[in-house]
RNA sequence: GGAGAGAUGGCUGAGUGGUCGAAAGCGCUCCCCUGCUAAGGGAGUAUGGGUUAAUAGCCCAUCGAGGGUUCGAAUCCCUCUCUCUCCGCCA
């Protein structure tokens, strides 16, 4: 959400930030919406004012043992006014509110221009592909040849998208898993968070994803309203939610191993080949709850952390700036890690950092104290994926295969493996 | 799943229809007094919104949430949520 002060008073700002998205602002309807909104609100607390001052000389006429009766009749007749202006504006502050929990957040004046992805911009790339003596295969070939990823079995129990995995292959990926969280709490100050993997609609619309984005999520049939998580940073992110941190206690550095859950509407005949692109897969992510100053710094170093697993696990990827165009919701700033698939000749995305900035806050009512006499302030909230399990198992796959199709483990994998160094079929 | 109790400001805890946004205590902040690691006196100390240059005033709202009764609700009624205790069940 934005900061409804800014939408009164600098408008204009915000229409022209909005465009660079591609994003339309109602202008017009906001303005009239807004205007009527506050005659509306004075008009009505005027009238609850007076309500208040009468009641309270009813009170005191009775303790005198006054007659009563003639204010008692003006007081009816001021009630049904009240009634009528408090009905209408219920409505009108429920339409400005559907309004504003639309509008995505405003960009950083850092990111680029551009309309797609085709318009993001690398910043750098780390290491480079291997050249392999052999065609390199992807992670299905690869898989299937091992015996040990059947997208069949998974469509007789579930339809597609789905995966089963065994022996080596999910060894692996509870490896991969085990050795992020081991690294973002041993090594870059992270706090690890167990966390429920069923939310309520008020935790998808704190962090972006509701009302505008149900149709990516799955929601329970169920007389509870509750949505499988599409990603960690729902349900992580909402811990801090309708509370006042004291300066104290930033920042905060979470990380979380979930499974995500995504719909994938719209998405037909997108990466239908493979598990790039599943209803559910592993990821552990980093949330940082930061002081506003903190929050540029913070996802640098954010994004830094989740490049470290991906140069302990020796895979080459590179640093994507997303456009204007390409910049989700919720985020002012998001650096993609895209990661060399040798399957693919490609890099693909492993990994999303944003910085949110204080629009989730807003949303959720996160707040600190800047001081100790300060009124609460939004915090800055970011997320970032270190890294996808799903997506780094097939990066191991494809950049570690051998000819006769073995996957040689990554070393700082091998100890979780028991110290295995082969996945062979 | 069954039975019961409860939800008030940073904390403890009063308050069952009328100057209650809320006593008191604790904590915290500032000032005064005091020559000393103490005590005493005074003032202040919630959040959101509106208005405003203003985190100065003034106004509105908020006593778990949402409805209702009433001229008037922390107080009465209804629904829901959560917490605690006991029993049952389970990982």
């Amino acid at each position: 959400m934005l900061d409804p002060k800014r939408l009164r008073t600098d408008l204009d700002t915000v229409v022209a930030n909005l465009a660079r998205r591609g994003f339309d602002f109602p202008a017009d309807e906001f303005v009239q919406l807004e205007a009527r909104r506050k005659t509306l609100q004075q008009e009505t607390e005027q009238l609850r004012a007076q309500r208040n001052d009468s009641a309270k000389a009813i009170g005191m006429a009775k303790a005198k043992g006054e007659d009563i009766a003639p204010l008692l009749e003006a007081q009816q007749s001021a009630k049904a006014k009240l009634e009528a202006h408090d009905n209408e504006l219920a409505d009108i502050t429920a339409s400005l509110q559907s309004l504003q929990l639309g509008v995505p957040n405003l960009l950083d004046d850092s990111v680029p221009a551009g309309k797609s992805e085709d318009d993001n911009v690398e910043l750098r790339t780390w290491s480079t592909p291997a050249a392999f003596d052999f065609e390199a295969r992807d992670h299905v070939a690869l898989g299937e040849a091992l015996g040990q990823l059947d997208f069949e079995a998974a469509s007789k129990v579930s339809g597609s998208r789905f995966a089963v995995m065994r022996g080596g292959l999910a060894s692996l990926q509870r490896a991969l898993i085990q050795f992020m969280l081991d690294t973002h709490t041993q090594q870059h100050g992270y706090t690890e968070v167990y966390v429920p993997y069923l939310v309520q609609p008020d935790a998808l619309q704190g962090t972006g994803q509701l009302p505008k984005f149900a149709d990516d999520l799955f929601a329970i049939d169920d007389e509870r309203q509750f949505y499988l998580i599409p990603t960690a940073e729902v349900p992580v992110t909402n811990m801090v939610r309708e509370q006042v941190l004291e300066a104290a206690a930033l920042p905060l550095q979470f990380v979380a191993h979930t499974p995500c859950f995504r719909s994938e509407a719209g998405s037909y005949g997108q990466d239908t080949r493979g598990m790039i692109r599943q209803h559910q897969f592993e990821k552990v992510e980093l949330v940082h709850i930061v002081p506003p100053a903190q929050s540029d710094a913070a996802l640098e170093a954010l994004t830094s952390h989740a490049e470290a697993i991906l140069q302990a696990l020796e895979l080459p990827y590179r640093v994507v700036a997303l456009c204007a165009g390409d910049v989700g919701f919720s985020a002012r700033k998001t650096y993609d890690l895209e990661v060399w698939l040798p399957g693919q000749q490609r890099y693909r995305e492993i990994s999303s950092c944003s910085n949110c900035g204080d629009f989730q806050a807003r949303r959720m009512s996160a707040r600190w104290r800047p001081g100790n006499d300060q009124k609460p302030e939004p915090l800055h909230t970011l997320n970032g994926s270190g890294v996808a399990a799903g997506r780094a198992l097939i990066a191991v796959m494809e950049n570690y295969q051998n000819a006769d199709g073995s996957i040689r483990v990554p070393t700082v994998l091998q100890s979780y493996l028991g110290g295995r160094d082969t996945i062979v079929a």
